[in-house]
DNA sequence: GTGGCATGTTGATCTGGGTCAATGTCCTGG
DNA sequence: CCAGGACATTGACCCAGATCAACATGCCAC
């Protein structure tokens, strides 16, 4: 299943870069973010393929530019459970770590944004509007990841869907520092397995709760991978938390 | 339920402090860990007491010298799931954030060391070593919450248990530098219900895996709250996944 | 002591989501 | 155009854990 190798990409100059608002490199100015220019280079993935298998060396870290990537964790017995899903704008690797913890898959066709791991960690230590905004893009993910323990411990497998569309159609929204409301589509680049490792069932239950959901209105299917939402409030009453979604940030 | 107020102890001084290995302040040296020592204060909560609500002012962040707190998230019917376990050494608060996002409740009597949240902002700013600790303890608690997703995600009820109590095994051994194996004690102070909130199980399930468990001799109980351990590696088979705990760091 | 309350255990029953299995729907390559 | 494989849907049945309910234990206040 595995691709042979990544194919390095055409680079794009930071100033048209579409996550340069929300990236590591957000907080950098001029002279650091040609420091961070000339250090940068892309990698591709073709959806399916596996960035880095968990206990493998990975010497570098980077920005997820576009497409969308899962970490996934397992139990011998080959239980799998997805730990994080990243997507543009987050942030790939653990400075200080040689090792990959979780096996990273890209889920569609991915593009990053690199850095040798080692020449990164020194920009931790040099220029503190990087280690601050990671810092700041840590403790987000903290607080995601938070938000998923309850999704896991306590939501329905209805909800549980509902909620994971909630997600991915307010970080699609947030790229363009919107709110989403009324009727809106959404991307879906997950196969049903991937949407059920993601929430802690098997894909014969996402399959019918997708089938529920359609039938009475919530979402309508536009092919397999895009999801109409006639009305995002109502969608958002269906995922059990009303929670606004917080500010812009 | 919740106590009066918090009440204020008689400070130690930090080179006896027993979680100065292991800290935001870890880091610090000579000058650093004096200006700590002239900002910080401590607070006791009780047993059941609650330090913040969800969404209430919070101007203070700190460290927890002993006992232990839960964060909790609930959704609107009540439903109600731990988030976060605080045990010695981990930070509660999050800098540049003034209202707290989950209930902190002590679950058994807690003693923190806190700063108030303004200063330690600057001094995040002033002294990078702290920074950079509060990073390494961030990532740290995200991989945690990863660790936590599978066990929510995956595990049975009983693989559940045994991987909470692996769990509060690895973490008191680590305060001390030890590696837990053999024959062990651990403290629990945590009711059955904040350990079905932990877990995502009903209480009656917690209390019915924890009687399996015992009459299978993998466990034994000196009282609710102190559980034996005859074969910590027995458990940690019991738990479900064999990782070795990872480096002693 | 004894009454009352929080906490914990155990039993009986129900049910949401898992498991196993068949079938449908695209794609893509020949 | 058709064959084959990945992905998705749907049905029938089952079981781990939830729910509802009774009872046990410990502890403090009086």
């Amino acid at each position: 299943m595995p691709h042979d190798a990544a194919l390095v990409a055409t680079q794009q100059p930071c100033h048209i870069c579409p996550i340069k608002e929300r990236a590591v490199c957000s907080h950098c100015g001029g002279d650091e973010l040609s420091e961070l220019e000339s250090m940068k280079y892309y990698r591709r993935f073709e959806a399916g393929q596996v960035v880095v298998w968990a206990g493998d060396r990975l010497d570098f870290v980077g920005s997820v530019v576009s497409g969308m990537a899962g970490l996934t964790q397992q139990l011998e017995d080959g239980r799998t459970q997805m730990v994080g899903l990243l997507l543009p704008s987050d942030f790939l690797g653990r400075p200080g770590r040689d090792v990959a913890a979780y096996t990273v898959t890209a889920t569609s066709d991915l593009l990053l944004c690199c850095f040798r791991r080692k020449p990164f960690e020194k920009l931790l230590i040099d220029i503190p509007r990087i280690a601050g905004r990671l810092l700041e893009m840590t403790l987000d993910e903290l607080d995601a990841a938070r938000d998923w323990l309850l999704l896991l411990g306590r939501k329905s497998a209805r909800e549980k869907i509902a909620s994971l569309l909630v997600i991915l159609a307010r970080r699609e929204a947030a790229l363009i520092k919107r709110r989403p409301e009324g009727r809106i589509a959404i991307e879906l680049p997950l196969t049903r397995e991937a949407m059920a490792d993601y929430l802690g069932l098997t894909l014969e239950t996402v399959s019918r709760q997708m089938s529920a959901l359609k039938r009475e209105g919530v979402i309508e299917l536009d092919g397999k991978r895009r999801v109409i939402v006639p009305s995002f409030q109502r969608l958002v009453l269906e995922s059990g938390d009303d929670s606004d979604g917080g500010p812009l940030s």
